[in-house]
DNA sequence: GCGGCGTCAACTTT
DNA sequence: CAAAGTTGACGCCG
């Protein structure tokens, strides 16, 4: 409980430390770079540390060039373009089985468990809009393919998002009809896994490296891409395992999605549907006797060496109807099984699967959320129902289930910041489109602001951070329904605030929360730096500072541009007068934001966003998903740090000792 | 025994 | 909603 102290032994060291830093880019900004923009200059030349050419200038600290590549990973050497696939370890394991029983009905069939090597050449032909740099090295060593860690899974789930949001946009603006070639998941995991771009690709029983219990997922090819599960339809995965005798088949993981009629409603316990025999809800299928073979045959062996089961539950996201999130609920035991006869008369295995003790909840706190959000009262320590008085369109609890306090201390509930006519931009910019700004309009003189792409695609997810984000508004005639309208629409995601263990209150929500969504943006009243610095002169507590001077981690959201062909330089910016600075105080009034976390390893970023209000443009700072976001995960940014040469005096300003947790804690953020 | 290639099945996705 | 689309397992062959 207390060893949180020892994350925070401080590091007399700057905290950008850029050793640090996973991100490997490939060596892009080397070569020409085309500008994919319709509107800006066709030719720009840059290298990494500058000079940039005019307009072209990194003056946010995420645009800082990227990091040398750290030392050379096992880069494949030209002369040896091995296939991908050929990476892969023969499958060894042996998991402490003793001898195997032998089975005549299958055990003598399967043949031994070497690594099969997949063709490499496989890959989508039709929909690659444009083709990878051939060049292209993923930042993943084979061993990393291999067996994996937190950051490797991290990295791979943010590039396969990351691609599967921009080409997404891209079918947005082509007007890709629904259905057929609008399978941006495929198309994404097909990249990554040309490039061997994917993790944890040996086979294993139990946990998985850099996956913890309760992570979400929104496409089960990101299960396949992190080595969750492997199949990507299947919903039993298995492997063939090397005992001291002979081989047998063992099961690794199961998806449970509804398509069967499995048994799901208690949340330590499963019965699950065996694969095959049509015996899945799909209509006009045949349907015969399920046959003991494949992950039937795995979920039986599994279940008398009382081997260990993933498992990932599937369930309709009902924020998002018509989508399927997937949950991690953690490891089960197959206690029996049995064959039931169908409705149709067809046998179908069914295992009963009990989940193993002791694990956090993920599944289960899904089910009780999903109560507290019908009815709030139903909350343990629920204090008020609604924190926000009615400012918000939704409500906001304010809950205490750790210790006394009634609440944080007074302020006023506003969900938007105090501009005052002295911070509106000089230009406004609003387009005249009558209807809704459709993508890839580049007569819409807003989608031309944001570098010709709409910045949000479906359900208004944002596709990637840049400088700047320009959305519609009151002076454009296209309407509330306009796509390029999200972050002016305020909270849409329930949450919480809530008193935390050792770090006062803080931010949650009850809904799984998408990469890439809009969460809150910071409000509260807008002040200059003069008054800053009063503040702190005066010895005022403020506590609750949001300022973009101060020095922010580079955020690594983005997709790498190179998969796609992109040159990835963000030349979005129009306007390189507009500084995007912003000083903004919480502590009188405020909205959600104010009870956000810093933390080292956060799980949101910030992004300046800018709108119109009565004629003129105002800066904004929105807060969106770095990651998937599990219900009842605290919310946190990256506070950054002070820099040295700020002129806002103050030690106790500029430096507060980081409570994070995080094993990458740099021990100190700006406050 | 290894590796290439064809086929098959599968609780997807829009 | 039906059909396109993917991976990995398996089987056959050289």
């Amino acid at each position: 409980m207390q060893g949180g102290a020892g994350f925070n032994s401080v590091p007399s060291t700057v905290p950008l430390d850029k050793s640090r830093v996973l991100d490997v880019k490939p060596l892009r900004s080397l070569k020409p770079i085309f500008s994919t923009s319709h509107e800006a200059p066709p030719y720009v030349c840059a290298t990494p540390d500058g000079p940039f050419p005019l307009g072209f200038s990194p003056f946010y600290p995420f645009n800082t060039p990227p990091s040398p590549p750290p030392p050379p990973e096992p880069v494949r050497s030209v002369a040896d373009p091995a296939p991908i696939r050929s990476f892969r370890t023969p499958g060894t394991e042996s998991n402490g089985l003793g001898t195997m029983n032998r089975d005549a009905s299958s055990g003598g069939r399967r043949r031994p468990g070497r690594p099969r090597s997949g063709r490499s050449d496989r890959k989508a032909k039709k929909y690659h809009i444009v083709a990878p740099l051939a060049d292209y090295v993923a930042p993943i060593s084979s061993s990393q393919r291999e067996d994996g860690s937190k950051e490797a899974v991290d990295l791979v789930m943010r590039h396969f998002d990351g691609l599967r949001r921009r080409l997404s946009q891209l079918d947005d603006s082509k007007e890709v009809p629904s259905g057929l070639a609008r399978r941006s998941d495929l198309r994404a995991v097909n990249l990554m896994m040309s490039k061997g771009f994917r993790t944890n690709m040996r086979k294993r029983v139990g946990a998985v490296p850099g996956i913890e219990i309760g992570d979400i997922f929104f496409f089960r090819m990101e299960m396949c891409a992190v080595g969750l599960h492997a199949q990507s339809m299947g919903g039993i995965d298995w492997f063939n395992v090397k005992g001291d005798l002979e081989e047998e088949t063992l099961a690794v993981s199961i998806v449970s999605s509804g398509y069967y009629n499995d048994d799901a409603e208690d949340k330590d316990v499963l019965v699950y549907s065996g694969q095959g025999g049509g015996a899945g809800l799909q209509k006009g299928r045949q349907t015969s006797d399920q046959k003991l073979e494949r992950g039937n045959l795995a979920l039986d062996r599994s279940m008398r060496r009382s081997s260990q089961i993933r498992v990932i539950r599937g369930m309709s996201d009902g924020t998002t109807p018509g989508t399927k999130i997937y949950v991690y609920d953690g490891l089960y035991i197959i206690q029996e099984s049995w064959i039931e006869k169908a409705e149709s008369g067809a046998g179908t295995f069914k295992y009963k699967l009990v989940r193993m003790p002791g694990q956090a909840d993920a599944f289960g706190l899904w089910k009780m959320v999903g109560k507290w959000k019908e009815d709030p009262s139903s909350r343990p320590g629920l204090i008020l129902p609604d924190l926000t008085s009615g400012a918000e369109t939704i409500s906001v609890c304010l809950v205490n289930d750790f210790d006394n306090e009634k609440g944080p201390a007074y302020f006023t509930y506003c969900s938007t910041p105090k501009h005052s006519k002295a911070f509106g931009l000089l230009q406004t910019y609003g387009c005249g489109c009558q209807k809704g700004c459709a993508p890839g309009d580049l007569n819409c003189s807003c989608i031309r602001k944001n570098n010709g792409d709409l910045p949000y695609t479906t359900g208004g997810v944002l596709v990637i951070q840049k400088q700047l984000v320009y959305e519609c508004s009151a002076s454009c005639p296209c309407g509330p329904l306009c796509k390029n309208r999200v972050a002016q629409g305020g909270i849409k995601i329930r949450m919480e605030v809530f008193k935390t263990k050792n770090r006062g209150w803080g931010l949650r929500a009850y809904e799984p929360i998408r990469s890439g969504t809009f969460i809150c943006e910071y409000a509260g009243d807008i002040i200059d730096k003069a008054r800053l610095k009063q503040k702190v002169h005066e010895g005022e507590n403020d506590e609750y500072i949001f300022d973009t001077s101060r020095v922010h981690e580079p955020v690594k959201w983005n997709y790498e541009p190179a998969l796609l062909g992109e040159d990835g330089t963000d030349d979005s910016s129009e306007d390189p007068e507009v500084q995007p600075q912003l000083i903004i105080s919480a502590n009188d009034i405020g909205n959600v934001a104010r009870f956000m976390n810093h933390s080292c390893e956060p799980n949101v970023f910030w992004q300046p966003v800018v709108w119109e209000e009565g004629g003129q443009a105002f800066l904004h700072i929105a807060f969106y998903a770095l990651k998937h976001i599990p219900p009842m995960a605290e919310l946190t940014y990256d506070y950054g740090v002070v820099p040295k040469d700020s002129d806002v005096g103050g030690a106790a300003y500029r430096k507060r000792k980081c409570l994070c947790g995080s094993s990458k804690c740099r021990g100190y953020f700006g406050l």
